[in-house]
DNA sequence: TACTAGCAGTCGAGTCTACCGACTGCTAAT
DNA sequence: ATTAGCAGTCGGTAGACTCGACTGCTAGTA
């Protein structure tokens, strides 16, 4: 076995230990539960090349090393991708089955229930990014009025989802002119999707035409919006004392998720360069530094709908989370494509 | 001045005071900011007295009195409830009236981000509890096939709420068979609520039966579920770090606000029984022992339709949360009636 | 050259002590 | 009834000390 080889084995004892132990792994250590037959003076030598090379670091002299996020970084490409699907025990691919073999409600709740799912198995938050409104065809439009004065605009998606707006109106508009309005945008809309850029063509009637003008531009600014979030288990961040050393960083990161917006464009840039394991720094979220991402898109019908993620301290089991994120994406996909 | 009125202003400082530093308050402290003009062993006396009433304790012998709950019962009973409406700043009124000024969408975001609003100006958690689904009437529904053999139960409610299920059917199910389901079902709930005891009548199609009645009692069970909730700032409870000794309380806080349940039938029962804050231990709901809840009912045209409450450690400013639940209230149930 | 054994050095963490200061409770005086 | 003053209690902090878990280095070995 050479240098090189062996290093990376060191290092990767040094991280699975630390994954266990959440403290700085020594030199006997590693000699001892490596499986490399080698002294723990010769695991030393390998600990300062390692850390020259900036995969471990020291938190002080008489300690024993932690892994940078480099040192992470190595270890998921080099030793946790392979065997991804695998990882999962049993016990936790039948919770997997058993919840997508089960009966679910509309997409939004079972997206929500699925970041539960995930956040459960893996003991760590966990996202799901819905399908954006735009993938799916429109099959319905309702103009129901409320009130006086105000009318809600529904629009039905193939993908079980339901967009809405609230929209004022002058308060004379009869409910003729309504259902109007909604045979205009029924036929303009269905089978098309919320983001189609036709313009809707004058009835003649400037009752109608101001309401079908407005409910198009409402329903067409929504698909706009950013994709929908859903964040499930975000108690366990609070529950990561160690990890996230002062309360206020785990208030800090709980805020984020509960703004949705910054978590959203951080998963679609991820994926977007192909990216689907986060470690620590290497993104250019401020109060995500100490945390890790794991991510798997999933797939309606062969094409990328959304994403399933993981969101943990960069002391996470790294197998474990790419194997819970694999398998719920895969189900999820398949429960959706059906 | 007598006696018991001094004590009482005794112990009204030392909840204020206790409000403020968060720590232990000494006779001396007390004999400065009370306002009386009597000396710290004056101040002393009265507090064992307190102490042996049980409105104040120790933490330990050379230490200062803490309030205890029935301290703070006291308090709010006794000092807190008639300035409440003015007891909000001019800065945190012109948030609420900017907030409600402004345009909203469908009910639940507009719900969902009162929840935010409340959290803003309390620093707290925040917690709205929507009207429930049987006290608006029905304004449609839809049955909007998605794929073979799934079809889309929605209700809107005269409310701008939006009932959804999913129904597994036939898949040989022609669309003019929906439709006349559709139709059976408009008659049948339309201005009515979803709760309401009708049962369809037989067309005499016997796939048309089916799916109404699917229809028909999925939105009925749907009706019966808890009401639901919506929460702000949960992660306030993790930044509250002295209040929540260890890390583990604030995240079984959060995951309890996750599970929703609990939280809706607590404050409904404090409702029902006239409760409008309750402090500490006096509810029974053990994880939220160190805990207190503020909340205030909302009516929409005079009927009681939801609540809206603030949750904090039991050391938090009453006033000041009173008066943002009693103004973050009247100003939804005033929006919400018109 | 590659590895190992062993020793000296470093530093964090825990324990013990002493001390300070912030309180209270009590008593005697007003 | 109130107050002034004094003695007593106890938590918190700082310093000294020890323990032990590491590493880095050096000299020796295959």
């Amino acid at each position: 076995m050479g240098v090189d080889e062996r290093r990376g084995a060191v290092l990767r004892a040094i991280v699975e230990e630390h994954i266990q132990t959440a403290a700085p792994v020594s030199s006997q250590a590693v000699a001892r539960a490596s499986g490399l037959s080698v002294s723990s003076a010769t695991v030393r030598n390998d600990m300062t090349a390692l850390e020259r090379d900036g995969y471990v670091s020291q938190p002080h002299t008489s300690a024993g090393r932690v892994p940078t996020d480099r040192g992470y970084r190595y270890f998921v490409d080099r030793f946790a991708e392979p065997s991804a699907i695998e990882g999962l025990g049993i016990n936790h691919q039948r919770a997997v089955s058993e919840f997508f073999g089960g009966t679910h409600n509309a997409l939004e709740e079972l997206l929500h229930e699925t970041s539960g799912l995930l956040a459960r198995i893996t003991q760590h938050a966990a996202v799901v990014v819905g399908p954006p409104p735009e993938s799916a065809r429109v099959r319905r439009v309702d103009l129901v009025p409320l009130q006086q004065g105000q009318v809600l605009a529904i629009a039905v998606l193939s993908n079980g989802a339901v967009e809405r707006e609230l929209l004022a109106v002058e308060t004379d508009l009869s409910i003729e002119s309504i259902l109007a309005a909604e045979r205009v945008l029924a036929s303009l809309l269905s089978d098309s999707t919320l983001h189609s850029p036709l313009t809707p063509s004058p009835t003649g009637d400037a009752a109608i035409d101001m309401l079908v003008n407005a409910a198009h531009t409402a329903l067409h600014r929504r698909a706009e919006h950013a994709d929908p979030l859903y964040v499930g288990g975000a108690s366990r961040i609070a529950q990561e004392q160690d990890a996230f050393s002062t309360t206020r960083t785990a208030a800090t990161l709980i805020e984020l998720l509960e703004q949705q917006v910054v978590v959203v464009s951080l998963v679609r840039d991820l994926l977007e360069s192909g990216v689907t394991v986060s470690i620590g720094a290497e993104h250019s979220i401020d109060q995500l530094r100490d945390c890790s991402l794991v991510l798997a898109p999933y797939r309606i019908e062969g094409e990328v709908a959304g994403t399933v993620g993981v969101l943990g301290p960069t002391r996470m089991d790294y197998q474990h989370a790419l194997a819970a994120v694999a398998t719920v994406s895969q189900q999820l996909g398949s429960l959706l494509s059906k």
